[in-house]
DNA sequence: AACTCCATGTAACATGTTACATGATTCG
DNA sequence: CGAATCATGTAACATGTTACATGGAGTT
């Protein structure tokens, strides 16, 4: 698939470091797309050779020098590009929905744990979201955001992300009740 | 990852020949986990060798001759141990959202479409999941069904798929909303 | 003194994707 | 008669993960 159109994309909002797409990547501000640092690097490397982003050193004095990168006008078109071809579905891996398949019916605890520390995670991601959220809209309500501001995708990507973690909560949560119930019933 | 895993957890629920396990991933019955079928035949070779699943080939007739994997007493014990080790975060890969977040703001033409094609799957998905939901049942109600049966595992997970769906929809149809009332209003 | 954060990378390995190949049968 | 379905695979290539390495600055 294509980290590297997610990063063009990431780069689309501003230039940044590899440092620092890979905290957006990996703690999931961008929430549609995961990576580890290391394939960030690599790739920014490659998008760099092919001349579909520039680097530049920025010295610092009390933390080590980092190579900020930013779009090239060829950067902007291939994203453009990419835009307009239809988009592949997307795709998921989550193991607890593996686990979940296959649960023992004798023995729910491991995944009643598991579902609890779920619904922290996502928790903890939507309220970075709603952070996020609120420095966005910066005082005007939803709507009159939704009209003025040139850039409406960070936005609606956003909303993707927060309505995901809502769901996950609300659907781990019958998963626990629905474990725990059998559990003490336990009419096997 | 450990598509191995997913493979194990599918397999718990009764013997199936590659191509039938493929057509769950591919179509999305598996709605937890995505792989191309030619995956699902190297990794299935790979966990007959480990002795995780055993595979007999049964001849027929009108049809070519398939081999069908069962789980052995190791593949069992595997998916137990499995169950009880921490999972990995989800992970998502979205190339709609990539090009949304990117979106052009003087040409939102072909995301609105993309966004319109993507409520399509999902109603298809939404409405097959329904239909498997209709057979789990069989004419029993939710709770009922969640009290008497032996194995929930599927059901939960199932209810997951239908919740992205739902989410899906709703969401896409607020991006469309968004973007048409932008283009229409055109005060940029 | 130990730990976390900043910042970047190499190397080895594991997974996932795409293109190609085969061949009978059933459906429209 | 052409397309879709059943059924399995090989080979080449692209992506993603894990382990390891470095080193100063600030924090507990």
């Amino acid at each position: 698939m294509s980290l590297r159109h997610a990063l063009l994309a990431a780069l689309a909002q501003g230039e940044a470091s590899g440092y620092e797409l890979a905290k957006r990547f990996d703690v999931g501000v961008a929430n549609f797309w995961s990576a580890t640092p290391q394939q960030l690097y690599r790739d920014l490397e490659r998008l760099e050779q092919d001349g579909l982003v520039s680097a530049r050193v920025v010295e610092q004095t009390r933390r080590p020098n980092k190579r900020v990168f930013e779009l090239t006008a060829e950067g902007r078109d291939e994203l453009r590009a990419f835009g307009a071809r239809p988009a592949k579905p997307p795709a998921m891996r989550d193991e607890f929905l593996v686990k979940l398949q296959a649960v023992d019916p004798g023995e729910p605890g491991a995944i009643i744990a598991a579902a609890a520390e779920r619904i922290g995670r996502s928790r903890e991601k939507l309220a970075g979201y709603d952070q996020m959220r609120e420095r966005m809209l910066s005082g005007r309500d939803e709507d009159e955001y939704l009209r003025e501001s040139e850039q409406v995708g960070p936005y609606l990507t956003l909303m993707a992300g927060r309505m995901y973690e809502q769901m996950n909560i609300r659907w781990a949560t019958t998963v626990i009740e629905t474990l725990t119930n059998r559990q003490a019933t336990a009419s096997g």
